[in-house]
DNA sequence: TATGAATGAGAATTCATTCAT
DNA sequence: CATGAATGAATTCTCATTCAT
């Protein structure tokens, strides 16, 4: 007789699930709150797992959020290495990563409030944690622009480490908007547009060049 | 009237100097540790000053973050009006903006961390304070904009609003690279150029305007 | 009849194994570092069982101790009164106690430690613990002291309640030094010698006595 | 007109008597209870003082315990130097320090607890803590035997550094009956007796000194 | 105005113990 | 009997703020 845990495993979570709950909530109670305003407990709650529990995954609060970092920054590479992957055209990478950007961060925004501020904030308090995936994150735009370049399409004195920084910064800061404001100014789609036009008209050597 | 406090400087530090020291030190801890991690002790001794005495000048912690805000986005506005009332030509006015943005950054890195990290806790933990100077900041790049397309020499299509922050974010993603690496990569004056050039391109109607 | 259980060994320890394993690893733990800071994961650890299993054998941490007590005491009992009964001499056998104690501590280090430290603490934490094995351990001492009045041999005024404590007291307060410093300035012969003599010539009616 | 804050005194504490007033408290606790069942917050409470106030004053528990220590033992030096320097006969000493060491813990029995209890615990959870009051104490005792070697009434084979911890062994062991037992069953004054008694017979060169 | 000692609410973390497997 | 993941009460320490001087 096959085993039956199928539907056990909705009245008691398995290791990996607790892990995945845990962060979920603090995926959501960082992003409500900021770091520090968060409580650990509050925390637990959103889980419906007991605060010691907490400190069976992680080795403390700061650990809890770098691992948070790391798991959203997975994903998020993940999925845009993706949609890029569809895209040959370097110049229209630059409209599929600004478009694929600014949906994932719509779609969840607690996810983009913690880009947004806790990412900064990273720098500061942990000085030790290096943040290896955000710089993964930052490469992919450095690469598509470095393609650009070899295939003669993207202006030779662009500086790919200086132009992903820009590009990223630009998102960044709209993604702000889109995360804060409750009624969107301006709409995903209309941003991502918007952006990439003003970028792929300023690396290309042709300037007519479309997203 | 002269005013007559002169003779009691050399005694006892006039009010608004106090608040000043207070601002300076403040601005320095902040930058340091960031706002949750700053003591309020440690910024009064900083200040050379009782930890009582803040509450003379500040309401509280919070009020003291503000306040420092409001301080030196006022200064920035300043300079930075001041710097584009020197050149009239809007797409010029933008290597302006980009190159005295970095420059001010770059003078004085504690207040380049304090926009850079604090700016964005403060949408979170102070949720009642609107930060309309920098609205106000940023509404100077779509001044610029705006005079650019009605004097015809940026694109119609693009949306103030939306470039205002696409050039900002990229301009303050390239001050977090100037502010935190001690061995700054790209000088201030070619990341200003490259961030020009990428957005006059990217702005104007002749794609062979140049910065 | 012999055990049948010589097969079982291999597999699966006895329960009386499994006790002596975590009251062997009690001991260990609890020397180290004390009761308050030894932690029951650790000495399972140390025992290689499971936390859960330590209850299957002691209601909690402090029964763990006190039966580590019993466990220790009803030893030294053991072995001390052996040692005695080898020697009829009262005041010989007062040079007996000494040099069997301290050797016994000297042995076992980890023994010394519990004794030293967390017998005092037992009676501060443990009220209701009356540490009979201890006063048993006392009572040979004033078992030889009554046999060496009873005999002649020793000054009728001694109050063998007191001087059973002055005795050990000395020989514990002795063994501190043999349990802490790692190069033993005093060898474990000379102390028991040099306490003995003490003793031996401080109690008995012929001062001239020797161990 | 002169100040009149001496009855100001009475209202508000200086100083230095809340770092007194805290200590009394952390001596009548600790001893109560020992120092991990002890809670700050007890302390505070008997000391009339809030939780944080304590760490106004000591860095944390630990210092907070080995203040105490400091402070105790410097008192009991003062008043046992003292006590000595009254008697001139190296071996008449050692009855005076008996009974001294007996009466100060008889007088005081939380000093007795912590001298008992917490100076085991304390080589076992601050090894970086080197006793040095403890051993200037012992040193005491060490130098009148060294005395009444030189004066030629103390056997010349004894050695000082064993002495003086048997000594100090017997008198600390029988402290521990007087401050447990609630019904002191051997008066202070007959164990001091019993005690000195036995020691100088047990060093002296002539066996029939007394005390 | 200025001081800084005192306050005490608040939060992260630990760990003995339990109990479903 | 054995396990070890989960629990949550308990505790130390911090630090913004106050207020008597």
């Amino acid at each position: 007789m096959a085993t039956v845990k199928t539907d056990n495993n909705q009245r008691k979570s398995r290791p990996k699930d607790k892990r995945d709950k845990i962060l979920q909530a603090a995926l959501k109670i960082f992003a409500q709150k900021g770091f520090y305003k968060a409580k650990v407990t509050e925390i637990a709650q959103e889980a419906s797992v007991a605060d010691g529990t907490i400190y069976l995954y992680f080795n403390n609060k700061h650990d809890l959020l770098i691992s948070l970092f790391e798991e959203i920054m997975n994903n998020i590479i993940k999925r845009m290495t993706e949609a890029i992957r569809q895209e040959p055209d370097p110049l229209k990478r630059i409209g599929v990563f600004a478009l694929t950007h600014l949906q994932l961060i719509d779609e969840n925004k607690d996810l983009g409030v913690i880009i947004q501020v806790e990412i900064r904030q990273s720098s500061k308090f942990m000085k030790e944690y290096k943040n290896e995936r955000f710089a993964q994150y930052l490469n992919l735009i450095a690469r598509i622009i470095e393609d650009g370049q070899e295939s003669g399409v993207i202006r030779r004195e662009v500086i790919p480490g200086v132009a992903k920084r820009a590009f990223f910064g630009a998102l960044d800061e709209m993604s702000r908007v889109l995360v804060l404001s409750p009624h969107k100014k301006y709409e995903v789609f209309s941003a991502a547009e918007q952006i990439s036009r003003i970028f792929i008209s300023g690396l290309a050597i042709d300037p007519k060049a479309q997203p």
